[in-house]
RNA sequence: GGGCCCGUAGCUCAGCUUGGUUAGAGCGCACGCCUGAUAAGCGUGAGGUCGGUGGUUCAAAUCCACCCGGGCCCA
């Protein structure tokens, strides 16, 4: 047989490859082979298929699918579902897109229906393009049976997981203050806010709260920007170390007008004067009352915050805030927000319209009421006509002025700039309001969560400790609902007449039942779920139980795929069973709070579980200059450029390798290219060598003809111990999912053993230029390791680089790797050999550059090499020889340090020697390194010598000291690290002819290659020139003939054919040549 | 503003967990070798204030603190 040859490129390859993939349908064919097999459970993360992918997506793909085909190969079934995460706002946003539409009001005056339709539509834009991009990468993925959040059964498995939260109680109705755009009717995302902001121009407002029961009929003053979350007030907050004041308004004092300006800061805005009677009492923060007040006051008692904790005051709008029993409504509070930068030093507080407040208020049971509704209007109870005015309205304000004005209550007002954040949509001023919000009362399993989180082998580890565990140490509930459109409705219906009334529903049935037969086919989705309503059962309730209007947390929908994509609890009871938990999950760092959170909130809430073992988390990959890759930008790479140049192996064994998974990479178009050329180009270089000469040598390896490997050559034997310890080594790496340090091993036996020294030192015994039988078994010998070598290295490789491993190890073998199982290590390993390789190809390094620096060419064979090895080592004959063939020196001799040519250096060995002296190290390091020579001997020969110190002497030990060999002499040396090389430069006239003989052979190769013929022809020769090389010619005729196939080899003796002369040059000598083709 | 990560040669990265005095690799560059893997192969060399400052220590790229620059996530 012949071994193919390879495909012209990379890419042409794997193209090849996908092809033989599609036919053989290699990938489900892999699956039913491990059928039966202990399961290795997987998880897919779900991409949003309505973004384009890009190189970002490759790296944690080919993380996954390197990891499933590793498992695969070592026996495992390797269940991969592939699933699309549908829901959520970027394809509503999408949707508003497409349609020409902005904001909720647009959206509902088209219809949900209509628009959800959209949204429908949208989900799978670019479904093609990612299927497209993981097969071209060669992302082994089941796409057939692939789940998706927005199916019936999906959604199904999702309402379970809900109801099951209520079952244990731990799902409950809570507020979420957000930034809320009141024309929209939706909150933004924090990105979103950060569109919007602007510099425009509020009313503030300095507020006077009347005290109850002041013996000085006190008001407490107060400020804020929003005059619109007055109505809402429920409290004061004060700092309970910060000083107030208590004043009075000096008694000659007259209008407001009177001390207006005084010490009014230019740039806040007109004073529209301040309303105070003289004798009036007001309390506010020592340090900010000038900043404050514009009139005269007399200081009457000063106190800290404290003191003012529990006082009581007068609601500024009545009736809009029922307290509903609440002691606390309209009292003054402690708490730590509170900061002197600017206002009174009492903060405001409407809980339903401020972060803080809203805190505060949940902290210490405020009641929770809104005073504005979800278009931004007053609520009916609020007093002052206000009532159905919206809030940022100028009219409003002022009635708002107006009131507090009319009932005293109004200490002054001014206009106040400030850049405050607006709808990026429609430029509407964003309202900070508590929204109707469901949530997982996560924060009950919190302990859990950290417990199970620290037992999860994360990768890199400081991720699961650090990002992650300070994530979870800090949990707060789970805000599970969106006020949004297109999502999995909440299966919550609530009674009408009392909210304490409510269902969560956890199956379609229970719809069925309670609402009557469903359609056919259902759609899951609102506006079909939301017209669902039924009686409310309780009893001698009269209310209609109707659905909450929120849609669900995408990520919810994502985090329940370990069982939503199996339809459990409703089916498939047993593939759930077997397929929780995963052993190995792989994203982005960007999911840590996202998919990995969602994943184990829920199997804890759920399953008191973690629903994954082993977690991969890829850095982000950054553009050339280490900035993000971003549209906006406009460097986001585009990966078709780089797999279409260099292919996908090269690009996924780029990713794998270039550093750990976790780190941020900077894209680095050349650094895949360099990966192309050196693995891959250096396999491919070695199969074609491989297959070149086992198809001129009629070599296969189904009739190898070799002998066992411990009676091959020592090179054979060598590089064999050396493949089954890489074995051994990427084997463990994998298990740890340490893949970078995997690639890395495997990347350097390729280049630097199998090809840089195993082929290229073993390249003559490939070719049977001698007929006899040794020459021939040592051929096979040869073919028969490096078709294994080749082999195990394409199984090894199948992980990172699946097409070139498949197509090299079809090549070889005739079959698919994929199918194959990961490579065993054999038993070979031979470490004294491996040890003496390594001396002599450090050695080798020496010599070399002992060459190189005298200008000694390596054809110019030399007579002797003197070496030393550390620790005395002395490698074999057979092993020495390579390295006399490598710098073609006929002799290799070892030398002991007693020898002329070396002297003794002694070197502290300050990781034995600091321990013990401490801060006398550097003086005993001195003395050391000053040793005389006779002791330097006895600590090279193992003894242990006596110091002398200051306070004495001391023993030195031979561990303690580092000793080398440095030159010393005639001879051309070079030393590192223990090793040492004198190469002798004397050239005998023996060793002259030999190396113009070389020159020859050189000469008469190129002019072969000039003349077009192949590497098997024979040659007839004729060399002219000087008489030195005309008798070297003669002497080493048999050497010339064999190295140039030349039948006939003459030397100034005139030959009988004719053939065109050609002149070449040897050491500045002319020389001339002719050959001919031998018939 | 908070948490986590990164910063080492022109470029891409090791080394840092466990401190040891001579900080490594590849690419690129310069020079050279080889010519039966040849639109290949091999080598030698130059190149570094280890982001900065301070501290701990006999000894710091490595440990600690602060700062600067970049990234991710969150507010």
């Amino acid at each position: 047989m012949s071994y193919p040859e390879l495909p012209p490129s990379h890419p042409a390859l794997e193209e090849s490859i996908l092809r033989v993939w599609e036919e053989e349908d290699t990938f489900h064919e892999s699956l039913r082979a491990r059928e039966g097999r202990p399961e290795f459970v997987f998880y897919e993360g779900p991409p949003t298929a309505n973004g384009r992918p890009g190189v970002h997506h490759i790296i944690s793909r080919a993380i996954k699918d390197l990891v499933a085909r590793y498992r695969t190969m070592t026996g495992h079934h390797v269940t991969r579902i592939a699933g699309w995460d549908t829901h959520g706002l970027p394809v509503e946003l999408e949707a508003e897109r497409q349609l020409g539409i902005s904001g909720k009001a647009q959206i509902e005056e088209l219809g949900i229906a209509e628009f959800n339709r959209v949204c429908r539509d949208g989900i799978f834009t670019y479904k093609d393009d990612w299927e497209r991009l993981s097969q071209r990468i060669g992302y082994w993925l089941d796409y057939d049976d692939a789940y998706v959040t927005c199916t019936p059964d999906y959604v199904e498995s999702v309402w379970w997981a809900i109801a099951e939260i209520e079952r244990k109680g731990l799902l409950y109705r809570g507020y979420k203050v957000v930034p809320y755009c009141s024309r929209c009717g939706t909150g933004l995302s924090s990105h979103e806010v950060a569109m919007g902001w602007a510099d425009v121009v509020d009313t503030s407002v300095f507020v006077k709260f009347h005290l109850v029961d002041d013996p000085d009929g006190a008001r407490v003053l107060s400020w804020t920007t929003t005059p619109w979350t007055l109505p809402g007030n429920v409290a004061l907050a004060v700092g309970e170390e910060i000083r107030y004041v208590k004043v009075r308004i000096a008694p000659e004092a007259g209008s407001a007008a009177a001390a207006g300006g005084a010490g009014a800061a230019e740039g806040t805005g007109a004073t529209e004067g301040a309303a105070a009677r003289p004798g009036e009492v007001l309390i506010l923060a020592r340090s900010l009352m000038e900043r404050t007040l514009r009139h005269e006051v007399e200081v009457l008692e000063e106190m800290s915050g404290r003191e003012l904790v529990g006082r009581r005051y007068e609601p500024l709008f009545p009736g809009a805030v029922d307290a509903h029993g609440a002691q606390n409504a309209w009292t003054i509070l402690p708490a730590d927000f509170v900061t002197m930068d600017e206002g009174t030093g009492v903060v405001h507080t409407a809980v339903m319209y401020g972060e803080d407040d809203f805190r505060l208020g949940a902290e210490t049971g405020l009641p929770m009421q809104h005073t504005v509704d979800g278009e931004g209007r007053f609520v009916a109870r609020v007093p002052g006509g206000l009532a159905g005015g919206y809030v940022k309205d100028p009219d409003v304000e002022r009635r708002i002025l107006e009131w507090l004005s009319d009932h005293d209550l109004l200490y002054r007002s001014e206009r106040y700039p400030h850049s405050y954040p607006h709808c990026w949509r429609c430029d509407s001023a964003l309202l900070y309001m508590a929204r109707d919000a469901w949530y997982a009362r996560t924060t009950a399993v919190k302990d859990r969560l950290i417990e199970l989180n620290a037992a999860i082998d994360w990768h890199p580890p400081e991720i699961g400790s650090g990002r992650m565990g300070e994530w979870l140490a800090n949990n707060v509930d789970w805000s599970l609902s969106r006020d949004r459109y297109w999502g999995t409705p909440l299966p919550i219906w609530v009674c009408d007449g009392d909210e304490e009334h409510r269902a969560v529903l956890g199956s379609f049935a229970e719809l069925a039942e309670r609402a009557g037969p469903l359609p056919e086919p259902l759609d899951p989705h609102r506006p079909a779920m939301d017209a669902f309503e039924w009686a409310c059962p309780e009893a001698g309730c009269e209310g209609r139980m109707r659905r909450v209007p929120q849609v669900l947390d995408a990520w919810f929908d994502s985090g329940s795929m370990p069982y939503a994509q199996w339809h459990f609890p409703f089916e498939n009871e047993e593939a759930f069973r077997i397929h929780f938990p995963a052993h190995f999950i792989a994203e982005g760092l960007d999911q840590t709070r996202g998919w990995f959170y969602s994943l184990l909130a829920l199997s804890t809430l759920l399953f008191d579980e973690a629903s994954y073992r082993a977690v991969v988390v890829n850095g982000m990959i950054l553009d050339q200059d280490g900035q993000k890759m971003s549209k906006s930008r406009g460097n986001v790479v585009d990966p078709w450029d780089a797999i279409g140049r260099h292919g996908a192996d090269a690009l996924r064994f780029y990713l794998m390798s270039v550093s750990s998974p976790g780190l941020p990479k900077r894209w680095d178009p050349d650094g895949i290219g360099e990966v192309e050329r050196k693995l891959f180009d250096t396999l491919r270089n070695t199969y074609r060598f491989f297959a070149l000469y086992a198809g001129l040598e009629d070599w296969t390896h189904e009739d190898p003809g070799s002998r066992p490997v411990s009676e091959r050559s020592v090179m054979d034997r060598w590089l064999l111990s050396r493949l089954d310890t890489l074995t051994a080594e990427v084997r463990e790496e994998l298990e740890r999912y340490e893949l970078t340090r995997a690639a890395r091993r495997l990347s350097a036996f390729v280049l630097d053993e199998l090809s840089n020294w195993y082929v290229r030192r073993s390249r003559d015994r490939f070719w049977a230029t001698q007929p006899d039988e040794e020459t021939k078994q040592v051929a096979r010998d040869a073919f028969a390791t490096l078709h294994e070598a080749l082999a195990a290295v394409a199984a090894l490789l199948a992980p990172f680089a699946p097409f070139f491993s498949d197509w090299l190890y079809r090549a070889l073998l005739g079959e698919s790797v994929h199918l194959a199982d990961y490579p065993v290590p054999a038993g070979r390993v031979d470490e004294p050999l491996e040890q003496e390789m390594e001396d002599v190809r450090e050695l080798a390094v020496l010599g070399r550059a002992a060459r190189e620096e005298e200008s000694l060419r390596v054809r110019q064979p030399l007579g002797l090499l003197q070496a030393v090895v550390p620790s005395g080592r002395r490698p074999s004959n057979p092993v020495l020889s390579l390295l006399s063939e490598e710098l073609n020196v006929k002799k290799v001799e070892f030398l002991s340090g007693s020898d002329d040519i070396v002297r003794l250096v002694v070197k502290p060995n300050f990781g034995r020697l600091g321990p013990r002296f401490g801060p006398s190290t550097p003086e005993v390091a001195r003395r050391v390194q000053d040793l005389d020579p006779d002791r330097a001997r006895r600590l090279r020969a193992g003894e242990s010598i006596e110091l002398e110190l200051d306070g004495g002497s001391v023993a030195i030990a031979p561990d303690e000291v580092a000793i080398t060999e440095v030159a010393s002499g005639e001879l051309v040396v070079k030393t590192d690290g223990g090793y040492l090389v004198a190469l002798d430069r004397t050239l005998t006239p023996e060793l002259r002819a030999e190396g113009i003989a070389r020159e020859i052979v050189n000469r008469v190769q190129r002019l072969r290659r000039d003349a077009g013929l192949q590497v098997s022809d024979r040659i007839r020769l004729e060399v002219r020139g000087t008489a030195d090389v005309e008798s070297a010619a003669r002497v080493h005729r048999g050497y010339i003939a064999g190295e140039t196939l030349a039948v006939e080899v003459r030397a100034g003796e005139e030959g009988d054919w004719d053939g065109e002369w050609q002149e070449s040059e040897i050491d500045g000598d002319r020389v001339r040549i002719r050959l001919i083709r031998a018939r």
